[in-house]
DNA sequence: GAATAATGTTAGAGACAACTAACATTATAT
DNA sequence: ATATAATGTTAGTTGTCTCTAACATTATTC
């Protein structure tokens, strides 16, 4: 029973575990570097994270995650993995650009269409093995406005 | 020079775009109850699209776009159909949840990815030629978990 | 054309989420 | 150990977006 959270809520939660992936201790102050806002916005929204126990904050102390919000954000982390996956390695979208997208799409996309997505970046990822060739057909397609005879005949080969 | 809109302004623009594709008359009723908000909210929300000139509304009247207007919601709608048919057509998932996602999602990708997957759509859909052989091999993928081999086969005559 | 229904607006309140300014606590440095 | 710096909190404000309740206007119907 995963508790349903506002975007902004999800933003705190994958920030704190990101956080600690990094360092030892989750302090205020690095949530508010990494979200881009005060720290008053940090306590008040440690707060309401706490009430909901998926938080535990003691005035002046550490930051940290309850089992609950550990679920919460790996959902959340997970889901911004399959969309940086998808944009950056599937539609060669830049890395930055992928980052920030994936990190405002991740809080709207329903878990049906995520996991479809996240089968999907599995499947051209996978493709028949090892190298994707299709995406070089893409790749040019974006590039050229049309399609590469030779990369399609290559594709077939591969698979032949 | 199309002004930014937060995602509940894009929401009316996008609601009385597709109601006067519909009808010849737009109201606040029915804008109330495509978007399910009550009609004060529909209210407020024509008064702040008029001041920024987006929207043309006199008290108890009906409610048109500005040229302005249009060109934006002309943006949202085409942004919707993009992942609409990308949710749907590509992934496979059905239109009603397509349908809310693309809602949710149009407002949150930024116009390169955006640009990016009208593309990859694109190349998908009008595949080699005509039928899009692969997608079986997708859906396959996520039915079975595993690929088609007979599949992969059959594209390869196709695209000889 | 007056009563009724449908439609739309105003006023006021509340949730959410950010901010600044001022204050409190903890850590560091001399 | 005290002054200073860094860190964190509280209080109060703002802006967005919604709601309900009450009122105003327009349309319909008898």
């Amino acid at each position: 029973m995963v508790s349903e959270q506002t975007a902004s809520m999800e933003d705190y939660l994958e920030a704190i575990a990101k956080l600690r992936e990094e360092k030892t201790e989750v302090r205020v102050t690095q949530i508010s570097e990494r979200l881009g806002v005060k720290k008053p916005s940090v306590t008040a929204a440690l707060y309401r994270l706490s009430e909901e126990g998926l938080v535990k904050h003691r005035r002046y102390g550490l930051v940290e995650l309850t089992r609950e919000g550990r679920e919460v954000a790996r959902e959340i982390m997970h889901r911004h993995e399959v969309l940086f996956r998808f944009l950056s390695e599937i539609l060669g979208i830049d890395r930055d650009t992928a980052e920030v997208d994936a990190c405002k799409v991740e809080h709207s996309l329903s878990r049906t269409s995520l996991e479809r997505l996240a089968k999907f970046v599995e499947f051209v990822i996978t493709c028949p093995k090892g190298e994707p060739i299709w995406q070089k057909g893409f790749q040019y397609y974006v590039e050229h406005g049309e399609r590469d005879r030779e990369i399609l005949a290559k594709c077939l080969e591969d698979n032949g």
